[in-house]
RNA sequence: GGGCGCGUAGCUCAGUGGGAGAGCACUCGCCUUACAAGCGAGGGGUCGCAGGUUCGAAACCUGCCGCGCCCA
């Protein structure tokens, strides 16, 4: 294109031939940092929008479920920034109190230490120091990714604020009367030597044993734990149970032990499971507890804290395991054995860090309770105020916070925050709040213990933002807009800071929409395991298709609250998208395409113009839409097919002429292929943001897309007379080109035709458009139609293939055509056919369907013809 | 055992009452001056099975089969 008629930039840059993503992210990012985009005000004027970043363990590495999840935050926070909000999205990382505290044992364990050689206070500095390590991975990652967070604002939950927040929270929570200390079974992890909460146990069907043991002649008790025998305190049967009504108030003795249990009589025993009678060890087991408490029974606690068997006898000393199968032998032998069944498949909960099987265990533990704190959540979501997305979540969301347990919050561990109670010498325990003085003098101690890392997570969207201080932060930026995490934590995570943000911020709940998304899979959709070694480094794609690539492969399969299949195929895909956007703006530019002054409208605009405008307009109204509503995959698919179909392989072909040919028509287009890839690249901005970044600026000459307005529609745009006219444009161009392909006619061979009845189509205008489209000649003196195509309603197209037509794939072709629409017209008749249709069916339905029987038996009649016309 | 969800093209998934779709994969033809990471054309599905509701069902109801997740 050497003669640019109206060139506005001469300054306008050349691209390469590829896209290359290797030269674009790392600059653009720091170029975005550096200008402070992603920085909010609480000084502006503008409208806040709020999200918290789901903190990663400040001890793991970002993942593909973390790169899915940042994909999605990020392009909320971009499109809202673009739509004028004052946009932030707040870092930072949780301190995984478990986890952490095993790499750094590990990494001592290897140096032949232990965390009591180091002592509690140089072992949190050593813990300190690897987070610092591990931290700036993950904070690397996120630079990678294109995360546009507000860097200034990256919070810890170890922070110093965040553990003011925590001691104040729990204070407010003891003084309520909401925190309290017992002794209760807990879940216990024998390796990690803490109490765990509900939901950081795991349960799996494992394979286990179901042994019956002859307690005396009168009662068999089944067990899956045979072990733990030594710790009953009773026998328990079902009170209306008459075939042992007459044993409750006996006693038995208990083998091995030789005391004396007694037999009660408990409404929860199962008559129907086993014998119906079981054996009651409240020490050891959750149900056994609450029998033992209903009847006043003493618990044997008969394990230590890694769980080696300490009761007295033979079996002292024995891990839980080995006791098992020697206690079992020890029935055997006195021929109490009745029963085994082995393998017995049952339910085994396993700690969820360490896959350690959990011990129940009589503890003394701090526990929130979360009746009244539950209640609250619930109804946040129950009345409205805060929507789960989709909605369908919520059954999920209900299920939980309406039988929530009491949740046990001290964790046995020196990495966290320590519970901020004093006991003294004579049995007082103080709570101090963050402001107070702890207690001095001899015999005062502070709890040894920790707080569960979901209790300071529980505050995040809040403790993040200065709470307790009343800063600028919270005021502008309290409730967040949305929180985008995975319905996998629900329960550990969403329902807590409902819970504490309802309970610390007046009622006002910490987020107006909770969005849900789903797990990533690998293309066949299995889960991402190490096991399975499926699993995939977001980095390694990254390095090897782009960021914007592996965001447009994880977005586009985000179906609200579906699990993700992605794959590298997909991630391919994705690549040759943002080319093919790169070659759609190079030719643009090559073009002279620009953005430079007013949209041409009304009778400037020719029908292809005004087509790609009407279909821009429906473009955008469809994004906002659907972004709306969450539905990132959808947005995605929108725009990959409006860019690469309707922009790509139609606008930018049907222009070529046009621009070629120079003249007014030319600068028209010139600047409505300009507004069109400005606003394309405006609407994939949010999702792919570098090379949208690098396209935009190279075409518009302007800084940054980032703080460009976000594309509206105002009122209705649609052009329904350019759409139809152009849709049979296409019609007819596509049925020239299946002609050709089908006859064997090269892409290059120019073939002369006489096109007809182009006017009745209403596209006489486009008559050398399609000539030069497909490629066909003027009918010369010499025309000979060798074979005429009915196309689209009056269009037929005589073609002159100088005698060289496949009589025979030309048969086979419209004999598939005759087939096609002689089932339609079938179709149509029989429901017109039908009486009730008729009757009962609305009126413009059947009017479709008249419309459509009367068009099939048009196409059939032509058809039927040409096949008649052709050489035998 | 209880609850929730899913079953649509080879693969992964959209489609919630009115002509079965997409991406990738596949077949054929093309290096066409933006792009071979591309262009053009094409093939491919008794919508898990069986009943029912309806003028009309992939969609709504019932049952069954298979798979997954959560909880106990």
């Amino acid at each position: 294109m050497t003669e640019r008629l109206d060139a506005h930039r001469t300054d306008a840059p050349t691209l390469s031939a590829q896209y290359q993503p290797g030269d674009v992210e790392q600059r653009r990012y720091e170029q975005w940092v550096a200008a402070g985009y992603f920085r909010a005000s609480t000084d502006s004027e503008k409208p806040p929008f709020t999200i918290v970043i789901p903190p990663p363990n400040v001890t793991g590495s970002l993942h593909m479920g973390h790169a899915f999840e940042h994909t999605l935050m990020d392009a909320l926070t971009r499109r809202k920034r673009m739509q004028g909000y004052e946009a932030l999205w707040l870092p930072g990382m949780d301190h995984a109190g478990i986890a952490t505290q095993n790499v750094v044992e590990r990494q001592l364990a290897a140096e032949g230490l232990s965390r009591h050689d180091l002592g509690r206070e140089r072992f949190v500095e050593r813990v300190w120091q690897w987070k610092a390590e591990s931290g700036g991975r993950i904070l690397g990652q996120m630079r990678r990714l294109g995360d546009s967070v507000d860097w200034d604002r990256e919070r810890f939950t170890m922070d110093e604020g965040l553990s003011r927040a925590v001691q104040t929270i729990f204070k407010k929570l003891f003084d309520d009367g909401l925190i309290y200390r017992a002794e209760r079974i807990i879940n216990w992890c024998p390796r990690c030597l803490t109490a765990l909460s509900d939901i950081e146990v795991e349960h799996t069907d494992d394979d286990g044993e179901l042994v019956s043991i002859r307690y005396s002649d009168d009662v068999v008790v089944a067990t899956t734990r045979a072990e733990t025998m030594l710790g009953d305190t009773a026998v328990a049967v079902h009170p209306d149970d008459e075939r042992y009504k007459h044993l409750i108030g006996t006693e038995v003795e208990l083998p091995l032990t030789g005391r004396r249990i007694p037999i009660v009589g408990d409404e929860h025993v199962d008559p129907s499971f086993g014998t119906g009678m079981v054996k009651v060890t409240p020490a050891h087991d959750p149900n056994d507890f609450e029998i033992g408490q209903r009847h006043d029974l003493p618990s044997l606690t008969i394990m230590d804290e890694r769980g080696v068997i300490t009761a007295h006898g033979p079996f002292q000393g024995l891990d839980r395991f080995e006791a098992r199968p020697a206690i079992v032998a020890a029935l055997r032998e006195q021929g109490r054995i009745v029963a085994e069944k082995r393998p017995y498949v049952h339910a085994v909960g396993h700690c969820s860090r360490c896959r350690t099987t959990v011990e129940p265990r009589l503890s003394l533990q701090w526990f929130i309770n979360t009746s009244p704190l539950a209640k609250a959540a619930g109804d946040a979501v129950r009345d409205g105020r805060v929507r789960i997305e989709p909605a369908d979540m919520a059954k999920r969301y209900f299920a939980w916070v309406d039988n929530m347990h009491d949740w046990c919050i001290s964790r046995q561990l020196w990495w966290g925050h320590r519970i901020p109670v004093w006991y003294g010498p004579d049995g007082e325990v103080v709570c101090v709040g963050p402001d107070e003085q702890p207690p001095t003098g001899d015999g005062w101690h502070q709890d040894e213990d920790v707080l569960d890392t979901w209790f300071s997570s529980g505050l995040w969207p809040f403790s993040t933002l200065g709470w307790p201080e009343q800063t600028a932060d919270l005021a502008k930026f309290y409730p967040t807009s949305v929180l985008v995490t995975g319905y996998d934590i629900l329960f550990f995570w969403v329902a807590r800071m409902m819970m504490f943000g309802l309970y610390a911020m007046d009622g006002r709940p910490p987020f107006d929409v909770i969005a849900l998304h789903g797990m990533v899979r690998d293309q066949f959709g299995k889960k991402m395991s190490k096991t399975f070694g499926n699993v995939v480094d977001p980095l390694d794609w990254i390095d090897r298709f782009g960021a914007d690539a592996t965001r447009f492969t994880l977005a586009r399969g985000a179906n609200p609250g579906q699990d993700v299949p992605v794959s590298e195929e997909w991630c391919q895909g994705s690549r040759n998208f943002c080319n093919k956007l790169w070659n759609a703006t190079r030719f643009a530019l090559m073009n002279g395409a620009h953005c430079t002054g007013p949209v041409p409208a009304g009778a400037q605009l020719s029908t292809v113009d005004r087509w790609i405008l009407s279909r821009l307009a429906s473009t955008v109204a469809e994004v906002n839409e659907l972004f709306e509503a969450y539905e990132f995959a959808k947005v995605c698919d929108v725009l990959y097919h409006f860019a690469w179909d309707d922009v790509c392989d139609w606008y930018v072909e049907l222009s070529k002429p046009v621009l070629a040919g120079g003249g007014e028509q030319a600068e028209v287009s010139r600047r409505v292929l300009g507004h069109v890839l400005d606003q394309l690249l405006r609407l994939l901005h949010p999702v792919i943001p570098f090379v949208t970044e690098e396209l935009w600026t190279a075409l518009t000459g302007q800084d940054t897309v980032l703080t460009a307005a976000w594309p509206t529609v105002a009122g209705e745009q649609a052009d329904t007379a350019a759409e139809a006219e152009i849709a049979t444009l296409q019609t007819v161009v596509t049925e020239i080109r299946r002609f050709r392909s089908d006859q064997g006619l090269r892409p290059a061979q120019r073939v002369a035709a006489r096109l007809d009845g182009l006017t009745g189509a209403g596209i006489a205008a486009h008559k050398p458009l399609i000539r030069s489209l497909v490629r066909l000649d003027e009918a010369g003196d010499d025309f000979q139609a060798s074979a005429t195509l009915a196309v689209a309603g009056a269009v037929s197209v005589a073609l002159d293939t100088r005698g060289s037509i496949d009589v025979a794939a030309e048969r086979a072709r419209l004999t598939k055509d005759r087939a096609a629409a002689e089932k339609e017209a079938a179709q149509a008749r029989a429901k017109l056919d039908n009486p009730a249709f008729l009757g009962k069916a609305p009126e413009p339905v059947v009017a479709k369907i008249r419309e459509r029987l009367a068009t099939a038996e048009a196409d059939l009649a032509r058809i039927t013809a040409a096949l008649e016309a052709l050489p035998s």
